[in-house]
DNA sequence: CGCGTTTGACCCGCGC
DNA sequence: GCGCGGGTCAAACGCG
């Protein structure tokens, strides 16, 4: 009894031991003690208690202007959708709805939750409940949903003003798919994954320090193939996902050449298997970086067309904020030092705190790459930079060893990382609660991307950016929370960067590949929570990122 | 013996 | 058409 008692000390482990001294010694100073621990664990609830109805209040908003935005962007949809198919047998509403693109979701992964959402987006109240339910505890869900109508119909549609060789190019490369990809789409749900397939080629890149061979995101990989890339003494290694046999998801890993403690993983696919809780974090990020740089590459490079938003509109629990391609801070891209440009369509998700994002310490740093006359695909770079350690991002890994080497055994594995979450992810995602709040609230120029892409999404810029650089730079929480008033949820944003990263240490590992099993620096802290729009702390979110 | 890694060969796309 | 480079395959190998 006594040790059950003890459990909970690592959250209060003062009021716990004192209580648990003090029952040896004196009965009075127990129940005082025990006194006081109720009160304050009583104070504590209803703190939470009450956060949970702010954040309900918030959700309900952010679902509210969801819902008024979708239907805008329907009306959008369908004005232009009129205007292209005035001769042709236009597809019908609903195939403009559910176009055979990218559906980003969160928490629900079986058709038939789909289908209690959106239900749930009809009618009632109790769907916050089991939206923050899902939400909360599951990773996100990329599906593709294919039409049952003519590919070939959407693809026109979605390029009408293009030239024969923009479209060809986008056809072959971009964000969606062309009648031909769309057939190895199909086929690709049916047996293998066909290279062609456009979502598979829409990639993810991770860039962390990481002194392992490579990220613990959580799944289960196999090399297949190892090569040396040009102008990188590093190898690139292959890995495929053997979580599923026919899992299409492969990522690269190579070490970055200027600094070789800095692992980039590239993972392009979308698992077609449930995934282990502690790959949910990650492949919910990619997931959502990738949707994000799908509909922001289709915006910039084809212009709000039809083709340019349905993740960003019909996923009620999706990543719903495109990035326009369009250089802001105009960052460069690590990999451009090896080659030119991505083949694919890529978003880099910077987790490392390198010396160029330290300038903004724990400064949600986004950063766009130098793409756009050079390549035909848009590659985005978001950066999550922190000059501190304790509080570098991260999204994967769990402690334990489990790269590719390692049998994944998800019972085993999922108390494992449960109790870890217990004990770890509470600190530190306040940490980083703050660390995202703060920055998202104190970062116009985030603040600015997000409004130009919402303007490009929705079509009437004024009031999302207006409402944007109202609140630029305010660094109250319910103010960086009317962004998704107005808008999109950012809440909804699945990049939970809890706890700690790959520390920085000293890479005493060879940086090619090697037969050790990882020994997992990086830690896999959580589930995929939206991002945390926590108001309890906002006290300290109220920092302004340091200079330095 | 089974499973995962290694590594050279091969394929394919792209640029010249 | 040729060469280059990225990506993949698959036999060989190693490890538990």
């Amino acid at each position: 009894m006594e040790a059950k008692i003890k459990q909970p000390q690592g959250e209060d482990g003062q009021g716990s031991i004192a209580c648990e001294e003090g029952r040896t010694d004196d009965n009075s100073i127990v129940n005082c003690l025990q006194e006081d621990d109720l009160e304050s664990a009583r104070a504590e609830m209803g703190e939470v208690r009450e956060e949970n109805k702010r954040l309900k209040l918030m959700l309900q908003k952010i679902e509210t202007e969801y819902r008024s935005l979708q239907m805008k962007f329907f009306d959008i949809i369908h004005q232009e959708d009129k205007k292209q198919n005035d001769n042709d047998s236009a597809p019908t509403r609903d195939e403009c709805e559910e176009p055979e693109l990218v559906s980003l979701r969160l928490g629900t992964s079986s058709p038939s939750e789909r289908k209690k959402d959106e239900k749930a987006n009809n009618s009632g109240k109790s769907k916050e409940d089991q939206k923050l339910n899902e939400g909360l505890g599951l990773g996100l869900d990329l599906k593709i949903h294919v039409s049952k109508s003519d590919p070939t119909e959407a693809t026109s549609n979605g390029s009408p003003e293009h030239s024969s060789d923009e479209t060809k190019e986008e056809d072959a490369g971009e964000t969606w798919p062309s009648s031909k990809t769309l057939k190895t789409m199909r086929s690709a749900d049916e047996n293998e994954v066909s290279p062609q397939s456009q979502v598979k080629r829409a990639r993810v890149s991770v860039r962390a320090r990481c002194d392992t061979p490579t990220m613990n995101d959580g799944c289960q990989w196999r090399k297949y193939g190892q090569k040396i890339a040009k102008g990188n003494p590093c190898p690139r290694a292959y890995y495929r996902c053997t979580v599923a046999p026919s899992c299409p998801v492969r990522k690269q890993v190579q070490r970055f050449s200027e600094d070789m403690s800095i692992l980039i993983t590239t993972y392009e696919g979308i698992h077609n298997h449930p995934l282990p809780i502690s790959a949910t974090a990650l492949a919910s990020t990619t997931s959502a970086a990738a949707s994000m740089l799908m509909s922001g590459s289709s915006i910039s490079q084809q212009g709000p067309s039809l083709l340019a938003t349905p993740t960003s509109s019909t996923n009620p629990q999706g990543l719903n904020f495109n990035l326009t391609d369009n250089n802001i801070l105009g960052g460069r891209q690590y990999y451009s030092q090896n080659s030119p440009m991505p083949p694919f369509p890529t978003i880099t998700l910077d987790l490392t705190n390198t010396p160029s994002s330290s300038l903004s310490s724990t400064h949600f740093n986004m950063l766009t790459s130098n793409f756009s006359s050079t390549s035909r695909f848009p590659s985005t770079s978001l950066s999550f930079s922190s000059s501190e350690n304790n509080v570098v991002p991260t999204i994967w890994g769990t402690g334990q060893v489990n790269n590719g080497a390692v049998p994944y055994d998800r019972q085993t594995q999922e108390p494992y990382y449960h109790t870890f979450l217990e004990k770890s992810s509470q600190a530190s995602q306040q940490a980083l609660t703050e660390t995202l709040t703060r920055a998202i609230t104190s970062d116009p120029i985030f603040q600015s991307i997000i409004a130009a892409t919402l303007s490009s999404v929705v079509g009437s810029s004024s009031v999302a950016s207006q409402r944007l650089a109202q609140n630029g730079g305010e660094n109250n929480l319910s103010h960086s929370m009317k962004w998704g008033e107005n808008t999109v949820p950012v809440s909804s944003y699945p990049m939970t960067l809890n706890g700690k990263g790959c520390t920085p240490t000293s890479l005493d590992k060879s940086s090619s590949s090697s037969s050790n099993p990882q020994t997992g620096n990086v830690m896999l802290l959580q589930p995929p929570l939206p991002f945390s729009i926590s108001k309890s702390h906002s006290g300290s979110a109220a920092h302004n990122r340091d200079p330095v």
